[in-house]
DNA sequence: TCGGTATATCTCGTATACAATGGGGATATA
DNA sequence: TATATCCCCATTGTATACGAGATATACCGA
């Protein structure tokens, strides 16, 4: 199925010692392994992750992989359940409104300090970006297409120079990626292909104003193209159903 | 020197079990503990946090006690250096210029959705709280004002209804309190005293307008209120001292 | 008296072992 | 055949043991 050998130790069952390397980056490499798995929808949502398999995957010890289980539940990409453990987030109905306020707030909000400070370089990496965005998304490389506008809307936050805001635009983006896995309809998903082209062109013409109620205009379309249906496996409450 | 005194049940060597039904409690309480020992300034950024004695003192082993200090760095109350193990955090004039700049955006966006959520019961809970901190500044208690005056922005935040948003808001009012500790004047402290009375009546007027921009200068006051100068004991920079 | 080196100790990083709990499957019964 | 019950096993939670890196100290030499 899945022969993206990502892991990049793949081939070596039982590397055992933590080897010499620096074992942080070694942690990191697996929280960006597993995290690029899920945003990009190769794990979905729901999907459980028992420590046993990842640390076999990883040749790392439970240890390390309980470490990175927290910090991926901190940034609420998995769900610790007391005593299940480890599962992809299914994003609620609520959270998804709440993630989509936030960010129309704060990458509106961000746009003038964007438009001031944007360099030309910026612009170039950008417009890279979004053109193989583009191209990912019509040779129908999801996975691809979904990374790719996340890191575009990330990068633009940088460019702001308010990393606290950045960091949490990141974050934003990472369960913006859940939300559309879980409410999205297959046929198009989240950013129309040329949106992201034109955002530039205002960024580039220095219209900040502009910018921002594109930005505004250009998450509103996104949150409008979910279909945001609660499926109740959950509680299917009964009485509601039943209930004359 | 420090002979090793017997971890608190010395005599339970397995039953150790917290008993208290569920150990997700007691670690969720050693939390808060830490936590807000660091807000209310009992712990001074720089202090060291060492894995043992924390571990001594709460009574729970150092696994437990890493899976918090993990999630303090992750909340960047705490700073955690390789070899070196956990410090409270010293937040540097940029970040503090960025917490600040964040918290101007998002906590003066959510007013015009505070002041059409909000309740009487809410208004009637901010009020005590308000009135409580005025008067621990008067009797000089600095770590309760504190305390309560971070309290006061979470819980107007949580108002909004938007979940993501107000846990946002939380982090950035411990940050805040950092701040604080660090470039704040001994002389007066964050909010001015009646600062937040008079926010409140705005909102219970209606008056969302007005508690926005209100509320931009109540944090702008704080910020200005700061002496934030960087000082450099990490780094003196030679050349610019030396440099002819 | 000052500086450099070696040792000692302290603290974190990782792995492993053991205990407890919850769920799933098998079985028995209506 | 369907449902309820019980037990075993799979999986996590916690503690502990061992190793490595870094810092502080002490000793020796200039």
């Amino acid at each position: 199925m899945n022969q993206r050998v990502k892991p990049s130790p793949p081939a070596s069952p039982a590397p055992r010692q933590g080897k010499n390397g620096d074992g942080a980056e070694r942690h990191e490499a697996i929280h960006r392994s597993i995290s690029d798995a899920i945003i990009e929808h190769r794990l979905k949502p729901g999907a459980r992750l028992r420590e046993d398999a990842l640390s076999e995957v990883f040749g790392v010890s439970r240890t390390g992989i309980r470490k990175i289980l927290q910090r991926l539940a901190l940034e609420q990409l998995v769900t610790l359940t007391p005593r299940r453990g480890a599962s992809v987030t299914r994003p609620t109905a609520d959270e998804a409104k709440d993630v989509f306020d936030a960010r129309q707030m704060v990458e509106c909000g961000l746009m003038s300090d964007i438009a001031r400070r944007i360099t030309q370089d910026d612009i170039v990496t950008l417009k890279d970006m979004a053109q193989r965005e583009r191209e990912a998304l019509r040779s129908g490389e999801q996975s691809v297409a979904i990374r790719l506008s996340a890191d575009f809307h990330t990068y633009l936050a940088r460019v702001s120079g308010n990393r606290t805001l950045a960091d949490f635009v990141e974050r934003l983006c990472s369960r913006s990626s859940l939300i559309l896995a879980v409410y999205g309809n297959a046929g198009h998903l989240g950013c129309e292909s040329h949106d992201h082209q034109d955002l530039i062109q205002y960024l580039e013409d220095g219209k900040g104003e502009r910018a921002a109620a594109f930005m505004g205009r250009h998450l509103k379309a996104i949150e409008a193209s979910l279909s945001i249906v609660e499926e109740e496996d959950e509680a299917p409450n009964l009485f509601d159903i039943f209930a004359p």
